[in-house]
DNA sequence: CCCCTATCTGAACACCGTCAAGAACTAGCG
DNA sequence: CGCTAGTTCTTGACGGTGTTCAGATAGGGG
């Protein structure tokens, strides 16, 4: 329904790969990526079930350029959520933030990213190199703070640091997705907020304790 | 095979119930959940592919059950873990270690029990009990913990640091099992060690931060 | 002993991913 | 313009899947 005005319906589709792409994440709004059906995609692109497989080699295939996008998505989000920022230790926060944000906003791009068929093989050359320009920046995101750099630096906890930034945005971002947060589902106390403002919440909190700690180190 | 010896190999299945969840176990130590086939699970069992509907209502009940089992483990090793402790302030550390080493040692259990299909409906009746019961377990550890205990209490944070110890938890565990750590994957350092020494460091540098802080506060 | 119930089988349905062969269309060369 | 080459899509098929249902089978209570 978007294509380019001027494309008549014919037989050959105007941009089938893209159109594929798009069906896919549309039908993600409402399934989960396990459930996502290769035929529907083809379905609700109005193609045969047998067509995508002239532009992806299969499933997974399809679902590794997805993920190639949201890596680029992802990393975009995070470069502008610091770039707002002074430099001051408020840079870990708003990492974080952006990274848990992009996950509730983008909820198909993320699920795909971190999907199982394309975690073990290192079929795709696209999406490594993704994943490690994320490493990358966030890496030098972190060396860029002067307050931690020295604590860093001297300690030789770099990587470390680094884990435990990685480590609970990814876990922040996947219990909001998977409903643990911010709902009556199972917590035993007052998180009746909604998920972004827990997500907030924690992520300052982790600045907090290492800006505190590193300062008095 | 390891039935109990008496029990003759007839029309009647001894405890059919306890053989299919063992067979998906065992096929899940080398295929992921998202794949585990009904019919295969059946089929090494030793029983048609239909015989699985007179014990669970079909797979996502079947994935139930091996859920509940599995939160009842892990809330043993935690419990374990705590229990080994002297009350100081490494209680965090443990519980953060005992969740990321259970993900490590019993990855078919902990990919179980966050998968999709058992997500989203309010479905079973235990699974939010053995969730609920983690929650409350957590929440019982952190506020013994008396160093904590007034911060949390005139901050009102309890419910933030408790999202940040699951957060960081569960983000390592998952990215542990993704394979995003430990190994030459994707990180752009010196993360050479194993996924097991990483999430120690990274448990005790929470910890760490968090101590430093509140007696800081 | 017989019947009743729980348990399991066999066949069937619709759907899935994938592939091979061929039809429909486009593009480019003469 | 017309023919050819090549890309793009369709048709049809194969094996696998979750699930259902009528019927076969076994074991236990009257």
């Amino acid at each position: 329904m978007l294509k380019t005005p001027d494309v008549k319906a014919s037989y050959h589709h105007g941009d089938l790969r893209r159109a594929l792409v798009d069906a896919s994440l549309e039908i993600l709004t409402s399934r989960d990526v396990a459930d996502l059906s290769l035929r529907e995609v083809a379905r609700r692109a109005g193609v045969s079930p047998a067509a995508p497989y002239h532009h992806f080699g299969g499933k997974a295939e399809l679902l590794a350029a997805i993920a190639v996008e949201a890596y680029g998505l992802l990393e975009e989000r995070m470069r502008l959520a610091v770039a707002g920022t002074d430099e001051g230790g408020a840079t870990l926060r708003d990492c974080v933030r952006a990274y848990v944000r992009f996950a509730l906003e983008q909820p198909s791009h993320f699920r795909v990213m971190h999907h199982a068929e394309l975690r073990n093989g290192e079929t795709h050359e696209e999406l490594a190199k993704a994943r490690q320009s994320i490493w990358q920046f966030l890496a030098e995101v972190l060396r860029g703070d002067p307050v931690k750099k020295d604590f860093l630096i001297e300690a030789g906890n770099e990587s470390t640091l680094l884990c435990l930034a990685w480590a609970t945005a990814h876990g922040l971002a996947t219990l909001c997705l998977d409903g643990y947060l911010g709902s009556k589902l199972s917590m035993p106390f007052d998180v009746a907020q909604e998920p972004e403002a827990v997500a907030d919440a924690v992520s300052a909190l982790l600045a907090t304790l290492v800006d505190t700690a590193l300062r008095r180190g």
